[in-house]
DNA sequence: GCCGATTTAGTTGTGCGCAATTGAATTGTG
DNA sequence: CACAATTCAATTGCGCACAACTAAATCGGC
């Protein structure tokens, strides 16, 4: 990023500063979350399971059982990303999918015992990514903070 | 989010915390990130763009030209992702890419006069994203500054 | 009770993003 | 100079994330 020092400062002033990449929030936010996704990758290899994947048993840990629409709300994700997830999770024997007897367009997702056994294994994951994040409780506790503040105003923004 | 507050505390403690979706950093980066990828869908439409491909329009307004592999240095991407991109631009008329004469295995890549065009009506996009997040600017700066530390701890973390 | 409107999960199609691999070009070493 | 090591972009394969669409089930109004 040396050579980006060096750029001149054009005559056109904001507008230039406007379309800067290293002004664009949603890089940073962006590549955030991308290097985040590769510690991630690391530390769930062992458990077999890709960071949305894990994402999901976190929830399924957390509750018990879900219908996917409900664990697409948690996650924030629709049926076409989870139908396939949830499909391979399945299939790798960590959940099983059973349409609800009071409305059978409901999907109830289950964990196995086997997919429940694997929560012992994952608590050394947010560990790892917590000493890779390198940053004190403070300041994780505000950028958690403002995450969930900008998320919110851009879902209302996208609603309008 | 009402019934999580009725999440009775398990006996196991810091565990228990530990995998609550809530309290995963990374679950609430990625849904920023994903919140703000869907104002951009909006707004970029008219200008025929990805989010991805404005991000490299950007650098190449920016730069006037670059190499792939600066070019990959600048939007923390690899070939992988960008060869199929630059290829999807170049379609669309927008950049070239030519064989470097210093040296073969590099490949430029240039905006065409259609493609410097495009970066008046990018003007407004900036703008409509900012106003979107609805943060003021102290907090946008402060959002900025932990995402890239927490970044770079995690590259380090990463290369280790 | 009937039927239009809405909901739910699943499918199709597209564009990413990453790991692994490949072929050609360049660099570095003896 | 010869050749091993490294570099660069492109390709292959896979899992996502989203928009649009589909079929079946349920809801709501008359």
């Amino acid at each position: 990023m040396t050579r980006h020092g060096e750029n001149p400062r054009s005559p056109r002033g904001e507008d230039a500063d406007l379309l800067l990449l290293d002004q664009q929030i949603c890089f940073s936010l962006n590549a955030a979350s991308r290097a985040f996704g590769g510690v991630y990758r690391t530390a769930l290899k062992d458990l077999g399971l890709t960071y949305p994947q894990y994402l999901v048993m976190l929830v399924l840990w957390e509750e018990g059982a879900l219908p996917v629409k409900q664990l697409g709300e948690r996650l924030r994700l629709d049926s076409g990303t989870l139908s396939p997830l949830l499909k391979r999770l399945e299939a790798a024997g960590l959940v099983v999918r059973e349409r609800s007897p009071e409305d059978e367009r409901s999907v109830i997702v289950t964990p196995t015992p086997a997919g429940r056994e694997l929560r012992e294994g994952a608590l050394a994951v947010p560990r790892r990514i917590l000493a890779a994040a390198g940053l004190p409780l403070d300041d994780l506790r505000a950028l958690r903070e403002l995450l969930t503040r900008v998320t919110a105003n851009l879902d209302a923004a996208a609603g309008a």
